[in-house]
DNA sequence: CTTGACACAGAACACTTGTTCGCATATCAT
DNA sequence: ATGATATGCGAACAAGTGTTCTGTGTCAAG
């Protein structure tokens, strides 16, 4: 135990610490001295006082000095809590047709969302959802009743995974992409397939995949 | 107006709104009354408090009555922030070995966890997670990277995708399972892939998959 | 013009609340 | 015993804080 954590709390200090997660988790607002002294059952507002001292010492809380409710515990799962992103879910993906492209319209009016936390995605510019139907993308290791999603870019890297319209072929897939002179090669997720290579100008770069999950 | 809606805010209003935003943002705790006048540019409390009530009748606030920093804003988009779990990864699965289970030790120490809407796996308890290491899984359409949200739970219902060790191959594989009288049907995710039979007495069910995450 | 509804400013009041001080008890190594 | 340290209790203080009261001014309806 080399750092600085609470190897020996009170059984006090316990009490105070969880009543104070109880009552943030109720009220939204972190409780008063006073509040915790009821709450957690301690006799005085001095010892409070005393407990929440060791507390911070204990990097368990963070104080702002005679102010009201200034007390904000220090629960790392917490702290990210607020970066979670509403992602659209604006279409299907088929192989038989264009994966959709969300315009106002449809962001607007999709019902269904995804959740996901936005250090899954990083920024949430441009994101959407797609539901992948078929088991026609089982070559990328994407099943039916998979969400994808999507981001609009304003082009491809090598490397980058992403959906792509083979207008010869009249078909949407999914593929690494990279780019070789005036091919494309597309490389499919699952290893024991090989690549293939298609002219540029057959495929358009529908979005690029960031994230895919399965329900189960 | 007569309405609930708040189709009239005030612009001293909107500036008070998103104040009490920013500052809850920064601080984890609402404004007091005389901190919003001056962040918002009140000229005085008992405008604050007036601006508040009219807010508080459009039910955009939350107030606790004498109570210090008793404003909350009923922001839709934040009611369902919280609502995420943070999961801990606490090994890896290859097909070589056992998965791993996690016991306290594991939980308590790995620093690494992914992040998840509680919409996506319901109830948090006994979740882990588990980084998919090789490509051996590519029957169940995971592959080396991917992220397998489990859950411990007591017995797999039939059709339940699972993590199974048999013991007569020593190999860990992620399949579908329907218990047939004595023995386990396993069936891949990979509709191309043909379910194959073993005794129920080699097969052990090491937690149930709840969702599967890919970051490309 | 009057009236009433609305927006505003300033001040005062009463309660809340973080802090601190004095004092008491218990453990423990010196 | 002695002092150091941690822990405990109660009270009091000063600042913080929500509320309310008294005015002022504006503006549209009667």
């Amino acid at each position: 135990m080399a750092t600085v954590s609470g190897e020996s709390l009170t059984e006090s200090q316990q009490r105070i610490l969880s009543f104070i997660n109880t009552y943030v988790e109720a009220n939204d607002v972190p409780p008063t001295i006073r509040e915790i002294q009821k709450g957690a059952g301690i006799s005085s507002t001095s010892m409070v006082s005393y407990h929440l001292k060791a507390l911070e010492r204990a990097n368990l809380l963070n104080r702002r000095e005679r102010s009201s409710r200034g007390v904000v515990v220090k629960d790392p799962s917490r702290v990210t809590l607020r970066d979670m992103v509403n992602i659209p879910i604006v279409g299907r993906i088929v192989a038989s047709e264009p994966a959709p492209m969300p315009d106002a319209d449809a962001l607007r009016d999709c019902e269904n969302t995804v959740q996901i936390a936005r250090s899954m995605v990083g920024n949430a510019d441009g994101l959407y959802a797609l539901e992948v139907k078929g088991n026609s993308m089982i070559d990328a290791l994407i099943n039916d009743g998979d969400i994808v999603v999507m981001k609009r870019v304003a082009e491809v890297k090598n490397g980058d995974l992403a959906a792509v319209f083979l207008t010869d072929r009249n078909e949407s897939t999914l593929k690494r992409v990279f780019h070789e002179g005036k091919r494309l090669k597309l490389k499919p997720e699952n290893p024991t397939m090989k690549p293939f290579y298609v002219d540029a100008r057959v495929a358009q770069i529908q979005g690029k995949v960031m994230c895919v999950i399965r329900k189960t």
